[in-house]
RNA sequence: GCACCUCUAGCUCAACGGCAGAGCAGUGGACUCUUAAUCCAUUGGUUCAGGGUUCGAAUCCCUGGGGGUGCACCA
């Protein structure tokens, strides 16, 4: 045992399991029973007096954080889950082979522990150590224990360890789980179903994106990555579902950014006799009650393209603006997809818009909108009325037949959800169906096909329908306050590893 | 896919053309109330990989790899 680099660190470490094994205690024992996890100690004994001794026996457990030596004393920070605690280790207590092992304790190695409850003169709340028992053994030594894990490479392959030493990612990911669990609680409150339909699809419909293909042996069959929820969640409207929503990962074959991870969380839900202003104010309720119960705020600071934080109360209500009156708005030119084409096309040039020759009017506008008002667009605002060429399975709009009943929520020039009032009207739909495919077959990979057996669901009659997507990642990385959503998924897609 | 930045001990970082260093972790020692304990001593390197320039390369150049950021892509 010699030198004390990584290799000999796991030597030496390996060499103290071999040495307790050949004195017949297991350094990985099947279990150990707790009374009491760490929070619950704090929350019974959290204020006595410093200088308390109790009689107070608890079994608690935990990995090693810290450890400090003080002669005959052994000061050592333990963590479970929920807090951390100090171990008081006395050698008069626990005798001198006791003491030994435990001073041979590494850091990052699971304990189990059984004592009293204590405070220290300066009143830190401690267990004093009768009997401690080693839950597992670390092999590898931790990251720095005060500097903690900063190479955002090693933190994303390497999650366990940044969820070991980096506060910061926990509570990321605490705030994910919140986000989630409130989402189920609000849609159960209003009499939503949860379902799950199936990842893997014939045809990658219901929102533009390429999709991950895979292959099934035993049918020898293509088969899809979903893309989106949506397609299935309206079968089950049409089978008379009512209230439905999934929360459930979906696949997009596109480039890794800040915003974009190839797989990722979205909440789907489709609410029957309704329509678009009705479930723009179910999103609305959603991602406030998420902040409430996330973060106990609704006050959130967003930040903009540039970095720089927007304090914004998100319980204000939500500004709602058409997508072409927003371009009126910034270029002062009034748009409209009844427009000629060609005009459109030199408001585009004009705003820096490069254009392909295959979009139409509204395809021109979105494309103008998203250059001309995305990055104006912090404060939560829903941006409504999207033309129906880019809107194929959205109901035209009961005012006017080139826009759709849909709108985009934007937050943070992000964005959050999407929604609309259901077509569902079979002909039309088979109308747009074919238009898409027609694209996909001039060349546009990202437009849909003609799914067949959606339209023999439309045939049967889905009633008046409102549908909303929410992209749950990026609700949590808004509540959460982070700017990559890396921060948010727990293992970010990544190359290979070169080891 | 393109551009820029970055990669040094297990971790966090120095050294920026002249003998590869520090803190933490580790090892040995002192210490019965510490809090990132402290103090003394000490081990540890394919400087991402390969090539080039140079008397001399962690440092400059080229190629490749990982990561980051921006752009492109992206309902």
């Amino acid at each position: 045992m010699t030198g004390s680099g990584l290799a000999a660190e796991k030597a030496r470490r390996l060499d103290r399991i071999a040495e307790m094994r050949a004195r017949g205690v297991d350094p990985y024992p099947y279990r150990f029973d707790r009374s009491h996890t760490l929070a619950e100690v704090r929350g019974q004994w959290g204020s006595l007096e410093p200088g308390t001794e109790t009689e107070e026996r608890v079994s608690v457990a935990g990995r090693v954080m810290l450890k400090r030596e003080q002669g005959k004393l052994i000061f050592a920070t333990v963590r479970d889950r929920g807090d951390e605690i100090q171990l008081f280790v006395s050698k008069a207590v626990v005798g001198d082979d006791s003491f030994a092992d435990i001073g041979h304790l590494d850091l990052g190695d699971w304990v189990g522990v059984e004592g009293t409850v204590m405070t220290t003169r300066k009143g830190e709340l401690s267990v004093k150590v009768e009997r401690l028992q080693l839950l597992a053994k670390a092999v590898r030594p931790m990251p720095d224990k005060w500097r903690g894990l900063s190479d955002t490479d090693t933190r994303f392959r390497q999650r366990y360890a940044d969820l070991i030493v980096n506060e910061d990612a926990r509570r990321a990911f605490e705030v994910r789980h919140a986000v989630i669990s409130s989402f189920r609680r609000t849609l159960a409150g209003k009499g939503f179903i949860e379902v799950e339909t199936p990842v893997l699809h014939v045809e990658a419909g219901g929102a533009h994106a390429r999709p991950f293909l895979t292959h099934h042996n035993a049918l020898d069959m293509q088969l899809y990555l979903r893309i989106a929820l949506e397609l299935h969640l309206k079968r089950l409207i049409v089978g008379g579902m009512e209230r439905v929503y999934e929360i459930g990962r979906v696949f997009r074959n596109e480039g890794i950014s800040t915003r974009h991870n190839p797989e990722f969380t979205m909440m789907e839900l489709y609410q029957a006799f309704g329509d678009y202003s009705e479930v723009m104010a179910v999103a609305e309720e959603l991602i406030v009650q998420a902040a409430r119960d996330a973060i106990g705020t609704t006050v959130v600071d967003i930040f903009d393209h540039e970095g720089n934080p927007h304090r914004v109360d998100l319980a204000k209500p939500w500004r709602r603006a058409r997508m072409i009156d927003l371009v009126a708005e910034k270029t002062g030119v009034e748009v409209h997809p009844s427009q000629p084409v060609a005009d459109l096309r030199a408001l585009a040039e004009k705003h820096g818009v490069r254009w392909e020759p295959r979009w139409g009017s509204g395809k021109l506008i979105e494309e103008i909108f998203e250059a001309v008002a995305e990055t104006s667009l912090i404060e939560p605002t829903f941006v409504t009325g999207h033309p129906v060429e880019i809107s194929p399975l959205a109901r035209a709009d009961r005012h006017d037949p080139l826009l759709t009943e849909r709108f985009e929520l934007f937050v943070g020039t992000r964005e959050l959800a999407n929604g609309y009032s259901e077509l569902n009207d079979p002909v039309e739909q088979r109308l747009r169906f074919e238009e898409e495919q027609a694209a996909k077959d001039a060349g546009d990979a990202e437009r849909g096909t003609v799914d067949e057996d959606y339209l023999r669901a439309l045939e049967y009659g889905m009633p008046p329908t409102g549908g909303l997507g929410i992209g749950m990642d990026r609700v949590a990385m808004l509540l959460a306050g982070v700017t990559s959503i890396k921060e948010v998924i727990l293992f970010p897609t990544l190359r290979h590893e070169v080891l």
